[in-house]
DNA sequence: TTCATCTCGAACATCTGTGTTCAAGATATT
DNA sequence: AATATCTTGAACACAGATGTTCGAGATGAA
């Protein structure tokens, strides 16, 4: 079945709802589809014309966001010092999470638990990946679960998100807090902690 | 105006109710009226009866929760060394958290922003106190914002209860590994982090 | 036992959000 | 200019939650 090309309108309105539902979930997973509609310039009828449900809508807004943090992510070189790397990861999962913020609580609550899940799947695994290099190395603590490291470097960006909106952390502040945090999370008992700077000179 | 005694059967209801919202809130902060009604075998009318709002209750929850963790946080003792004083905040922290946990989301979004604060308000002082102290002896790094440092705290702590909830983490294990990744989290740079194991031997 | 108090289901009003239908009008395309 | 496509507000049906009212019946207090 081909599928007859869309008026350049239609098109132009699509990108645009896409838009803003994006930008609307990551400030407020519950805004309504009559705010999303809203924000995109555009009658609630016509965003029901290109999208199913709430949840379609949620699930393509989803879709490209994560097309965009794997661009991000796969761009990455996470070779060298494990900390140096760590602190490349960071900065580069922080600027994806101002960006997207509160859209994965958006997600949690109108897609089915699998189709998160898999959205979660690719960045919390090369997290993983990288952690589990480092106490290879002996760079990072053995004693304490990987998963759970991961999830503390996960839950750590959110809330720095949360600082920065509420006004708490400057956001240029808010990318060194958070790795500094981190390599001090990392670091195993009986060493001592690395300076965010020192790792960041070229 | 005296208010009248309450007849037996009511004053067990009104607890009963209280201790079911408490319970379901802190599984699922979204839970109907109806929900915890049913949770308290009782009639929605009847909970009606006794709580004028949704958001009645809910305050009357958080109150009923705040003394409890008011009571528990008062009896610590958080003198000594700043680090073992830490692990011992994090060991009452994270019991309450575990009885009370998303009833800070219910709270969020039913009462107003002023009284959540207050209520956040003791418990986060108390972590700060503790934190500045430590920054003062040279213990706890100072190159990040305090509040930060507090807000950090506070964020493992329900990322390890989320973890729990998911079966990600076992219960016992979830308390070592909050303290673990505080200490680290803590640690100034250019300093050895501390083993958890050595600090609560007694 | 008497009586005020309390309980409770059923029914109702209200509100908010989702999703649909319709018919008129705007706009891209050719 | 002709036409298929697209947009739109108004109106509707529906679902779930909150909060109220009523009246019959259960229960505690004296």
């Amino acid at each position: 079945m081909t599928t007859r090309p869309l008026r350049a309108d239609a098109r132009r309105n699509i990108d645009a709802i896409l838009e803003a539902a994006t930008a609307t979930l990551a400030r407020d997973p519950d805004a309504s589809v009559n705010d999303i509609a809203r924000a995109a310039g555009v009658g609630r009828v016509t965003l029901y014309g290109h999208f199913e449900n709430r949840a379609a809508l949620v699930s393509a807004v989803v879709e490209r966001a994560m097309a965009d943090v794997d661009a991000v992510l796969q761009a990455l070189d996470l070779s060298g010092d494990p900390a140096a790397a760590l602190v490349r990861l960071v900065d580069a999962t922080w600027a994806v999470t101002l960006r997207y913020g509160a859209l994965v609580v958006a997600a949690e609550r109108s897609l089915p638990a699998a189709e998160v899940a898999a959205a979660h799947g690719a960045p919390r695994e090369r997290a993983q990946w990288l952690i589990d290099r480092g106490r290879a190395e002996g760079r990072f603590r053995t004693d304490l679960p990987a998963s759970w490291l991961v999830t503390s470097l996960h839950t750590v960006t959110h809330a720095a998100a949360n600082s920065v909106y509420d006004g708490e952390l400057a956001t240029d502040a808010a990318a060194h807090a958070i790795a500094a945090t981190m390599l001090g999370l990392l670091t195993p008992p009986g060493e001592v902690v690395p300076d965010v700077a020192a790792l960041t000179a070229h």
